[in-house]
Parts: C-alpha cells; structure tokens; sequence
DNA sequence: GATGAATGAGATTTCATTCAT
DNA sequence: AATGAATGAAATCTCATTCAT
C-alpha cells in the first residue's frame, strides 16, 4: 500500500496530504483544485506533493485505490461470516452507508469523481474485488437456499450495491436528508427491499 | 427547448453539434474533450460552436438537461398511467435501460459525467422531477395497497433508481456483459428485486 | 518546406516569429530565451508561437534544418559547376564566411546550439548533405587529378568545414576580429590552406 | 586546481562527482542532465555536491577548464621544442584526436557544451592560451622559413584547431569512423594537409 | 452564417538549491 | 562529511473564447 522503505515521517506527510487532497477535491470537485490548494491546506510547498505522488492524477488514483481496498477487506470479512445474508447485508450496508458520517468528504470526492476513475483506470480492479465479495455473499446464501433460484448473483449484487450508492449520491447532492438517523433508516430500507426482494 | 426564433437550419447545425459532442465526451470525457475536438467532429470550424452555445459548459448542460427532461417525461405518462405497479417499475427499466442500446454514446456521457452536473447546477431540477415521479409511482401504489407499510416511497425511488443506474454503469466499464438479451435479463431482475421486496 | 495549405499570411507570420527567435537566441541563447521572449520580440501573444510551431524546440529545430538545407542547395550548385576546385573552394567560403555579414544572428545561434543539433536530431540529414557535397567536390578534384593521390577525400572535406567553421566561432565568441576586410582574408587564408594542401 | 586545504579523500570524492558528472553530461547532454542524475551515478546523495560544487554549471565550468588548462600545458610544451614545425603539429593532433580513444566521454561532453562555455564565461581564458600557443609555434616556423611568407599565423593557427575539432565532432555524432586506425589516419590527413598548405 | 487566427489567463510540473539532522 | 526532505521560482504549453473578415 505504500512505497516499501518510507520512514514514519514520510508516511505521515503522505497522510496529510492525502487528506489535505480530500479536503480540497470535496470543496472545489478535482478538476477545479489546484495542486497549490492542496498544499497550502497541508501546510507545505507545493513541490512537495511531487515528492509523494507522480501526478495530482495519482493523487485522485490513491485516495480511491486505498478506499476500494478497505472496503474490499470488509466485503471479503462479511463474506467469510457465515452470517445469514440478510445479517450480511447489513453489515455491508451499515459500514459503506455509515463512511458518510465517519468521512463525508471522502464521500463527496468517490461520488462525484466516479466517472473519473476509469480513466484513471485502476477502480476497476479493486471495485472488481467488492463486486465479487458480494456476488459470493449471495451465491453462498443461494447455496444455502435463502435466495430465490431464478435470481442471478451477479446482478442482484450490483443492484444492493447501486442502491447504496444512490443513496449516498442523494446525501452528497443534499437532495436527500443526511443526518445520524437517516442513516439507519437507510441501511433498513435498502436492506429491507433487498433482502425481501431476493428471499426464496 | 430550443431558443425561439431558431430556424430548422439552425436548429439542425444545432443538433449535429450536440451528437457530436456526445460521442467526442463519450470517447474522452467532457475536461479531456476540447471544443476543436467536437467541432471537428462536426466538420465545421470550431468558432461556430459560439453561434449556437455559450460556453463548452452549456454543451454538457444541455445534454445532460435535454435527456433527464425526456426522462421526466416518460416517467409522467407511466405515473399516469394507472398500471399496477409492477408494470410501471418494469415500463420504466425498459426505457432507461434501453437506451444503452439505442444510445450507448449518450449513457456513457450521462453515467461519467454525473458528477459534474451538480456544479452545473442543472441537474437538481429536472433530476428531481424523475426521483418525484417514480416516488409518486410508489406512493400510489401504496395507496392501493400494493406495497409494505412500512416502506418508505422516497427511499425506495432512490433504491430502484439506483439499481437501474448501476447497471448503466456496469456497462458503460464493460465490467457487466451488456448485449440485447441481458439487458431483458437486466430488467427482470431489477423490477423482480425491486418488486418483490417492496410488495405488500 | 513549408507545411503544405499554408496562407500567404499565416507564411508571413511563421517568418517573423522564426525571426524573432533568432534574434532572441542570439542575445540570450536558447536556453535562456523564454517562449514570451520570442512573441514580445514579434509583437504578438506567445499562444500564437504553438499554432506555427509545437513546441520552442521545434522552432530551433526549423532554424537549424532550414539554413542546413540553404547551404546544401548551395554546396550542390558549386559541386555541379565544374570549376577548379580553388575556385569552387573559394566560392564555398564564401558563401559560408559571407553569412557572418548578412545574418550574424544566425551565426550566433548555429555556432553556440550546434551541440544541441544531435539530440534535436535532424542535424545529421541536412548535414550530411554538405558534407557529401563538399566530399564529392574534392573526389572530382581528385579525379581531374587537381589532388595528392594519398589524401580521402571525406576527411578533407572535413578539415574545410571544420576550418570555417571555427573562424565563424572565434567572430562569435569576439576572439577574432570579423570585420568586412577580414572576412576576404579568412576566405584567402582558408582556402590558400587547404588548396596548397590538397594540391598535388 | 584544487580549492587549497582539501585533503585526499576530499579530493577523491570531487574527482568521482567530476567523472560522474562527464558520464552523465555524455549520456544525456548538460541540460537534462539533473543533479541527481550526477549523484546517483557518484552514489551519493545529492545534496552532497554543494559540498565541493557552488551550482550544476560550475561543475560543467570545472571540467571545461581542467580540460584546457591540460591541453594548454601540452601546447606550451610542445611550443617549446623547438622540432620542426610539422613535427609540433603531428604532436598536438596526436593529443587532442588521440583523447577520443582515452576519454570519449569528455570529448563528448566539450563537443556537444562549447555554445555554452562564452556564458559561463571561462572558456576564453584557457582556450585563448591554446590558440597563442598553436599561433606561437606557426609565427616561430615563419621566423625559421618553414612557412610562407603571406600566411597569417593567427589564423592558420585557428584553421588547424578547427580542422581537428570538426573531425572529433565528426566522431561524437557518429558521422565519421572513430576507430584507433582511423585516429592515426586522421591526424597524418590533417597535419598533411595543414602543413602542406603552410609550407613555404 | 461561417471561419480560424489571435489572445492570454492559468496550471502543472521540474529541479537547482538549501539546511536541519 | 553526508543525507534527503523541503522549498519555490520559473516556464512551457493548453485551450476556451473572441472577433475581424
């Protein structure tokens, strides 16, 4: 995840200026930040940056990189649960629903820079990973004959994740209402539909 | 929709400008479009584009405005259309999942760029008329008895929206096979999940 | 030589900046000399520079190949004339020594960028074509029996270049004094040199 | 030479940053050559340069000027002998062509950096005492009748430096054969032809 | 309507140099 | 002596937009 051989130091300038990075790309969107934004909000010269990332490109790259990978280590975590699926649903649910509280910003940068991120071209990769953790999340229950038999994993898992991110989207665009309960009512609902809509 | 007092002529070269906006931008994406890019698409010099838009901006803004309005449209008449429910979910799968076979380019444009639309500022309203639509949809529904109790119509709008959306996007990634049977496949087993978790 | 479908105007323009860059490399060198040099000194904005040229190397480039290929066109004229080789010898400095009156500028510029011509790559085409010229200027010579049977006639179409060439570079470092007057003597002194050296 | 007060292992060190830096002024010209560049190639860090440096360009000034300041000990030397002048010129061509074959880097280096010398301001000095030296031994064959009576020792002198280092550019850029063999051809073709061209 | 030369603001990126450790 | 993180000046190049023709 990081370049082998950085020092402690290191590692945490990176930090900051990943997190300075987010900061700056939820208020202005990328394209309109400036690299100087970004280090005048960590508080350093903006050659530095240059000295962690390529590119503000690889920036962008990273802070999603790093998210998909964390979110792929707790999909693979709740799929290897054994839990019943409507439990693992949830679990899913209420860990990517719930970042909005935890990292509204970051939020704000993955939903609004998604389309971005082929090109950039490294999402599909560990966004591969989520799919596929939750594609096995449903084949297991199937397996265990708690999902209908007509119903495809693959999809039903990009549906559950779609509907996620909606919701996410609606918080971001301050079209749906994103405090502390509505969150729970949304991973019920989601969960709810979901799990009633592929249940044998 | 168009500016009054446009001429058929004008209003041709207008719209011979936008589809050759919407396949540069599905190709490269809106910031690595430039306006030479579509002009030349066109096949006219590029300061022409200046006598029909603003800016390159309100390129993308009246794509994005003019597909979401035929969107409300739609979604109006099958709100209207007193169809049970089911029917209505799957009229309206038919349609937005449809079009990536009738205008691949155009998705491909709507589901990168989303996120730009926003500070576009457009969005939100003619947005908003769709998610009001298909809420309405719901809430009919649930009048007539046809949903849970204790479902939330709004959020279900944003839940079956988004299912729809992630699937466009599978596409549009090539991570999900997107010929003409899996789009039938698609929209059974959205409107199938959707359905059948929402029912009474 | 010119892009093809080029105006008479947009020629025009391609010619002054070429100017101005001479100019400016002279005073400053190329290193030195900032693309805004180069405009203000033609008196227009420096994007105008990037619609003739793609980049400031370019330019520099097209100032090396052009005047290369002046003086290959030259070297194949006198080569084709069938004079004594003193006469076309002289001609040829000459010519070579003269440019030090007409264009001092462009001397400047060749003498001290030279060693950037290999790497801008083009050098070695147009230079090649002198120096054959001139070979085969001497291996005529040699032929009508004007030459010493022991000398190669490469290597000493070689030691004629480099000789000029190395009195351009003393009038440009100033280390030689390069007066109207001097110019005659270093062409006598030259080619008194090498044809008495030559000469069988 | 040395900045006085060195000690060995100082001057060991200068001496690797010295070579290292030729290699890499060879491989890559001065320009893009980056100071890390050169101490990468020394194994060291690169901020121990400015130790035995003040900048990048004194570097390539200090290799310029060693240069010369060698080869005008060897001129002067060879000024002094009091041989014949055919004899002294044999010897000064058989130094300078004959380095091509010891440090073809550094000719390399000279070669391709002369534009740049006048700027950094120090190569007239050094380089001036050549071109005496050489005019010296010209102007002591004239007093002794070896040479004609309407030659201009200074410029024969310039001729002579201007043959030979046209025919080491003709080795750095690849365009003449720079085998062993060819230097020794190299040096009888030049000193023939000069000292031919001189001779009373 | 149509053209494309001309403009110029503006941003990324590079890299020589410094200096605390 | 040696390191390499940090600085920040500086310059190329891009491209949306304008406007004379």
């Amino acid at each position: 995840m990081l370049p082998p051989g950085m020092s402690d130091r290191a590692a945490g300038r990176r930090r900051e200026l990943l997190d300075a990075a987010i900061a700056v790309f939820a208020r202005k969107g990328f394209h309109a930040a400036r690299v100087a934004d970004i280090t005048a909000e960590a508080g350093v010269a903006h050659g530095l940056l240059y000295h962690y990332f390529r590119s503000k490109d690889e920036v962008l790259e990273t802070i999603i990189r790093e998210t998909w990978q964390l979110l792929q280590a707790d999909t693979e975590r709740i799929a290897s649960s054994g839990a019943p699926l409507e439990e693992q649903l949830r679990r899913f649910a209420h860990i990517h629903l719930g970042s909005w509280l935890v990292a509204p910003d970051l939020i704000r940068v993955l939903v609004r820079e998604v389309g971005r991120s082929p090109q950039v071209g490294s999402r599909v990769g560990e966004m591969g990973g989520v799919f596929l953790g939750l594609q096995r999340i449903v084949e297991a229950a199937h397996e265990r004959g708690e999902v209908r038999a007509d119903c495809d994993p693959r999809l039903a898992a990009w549906v559950f994740y779609g509907a996620l991110e909606e919701i996410l989207t609606g918080w971001v665009l301050g079209q749906l209402p994103g405090g502390e309960q509505e969150i729970d009512r949304a991973v019920a609902t989601v969960v709810g539909i979901t799990h009633a809509g592929l249940a044998a």
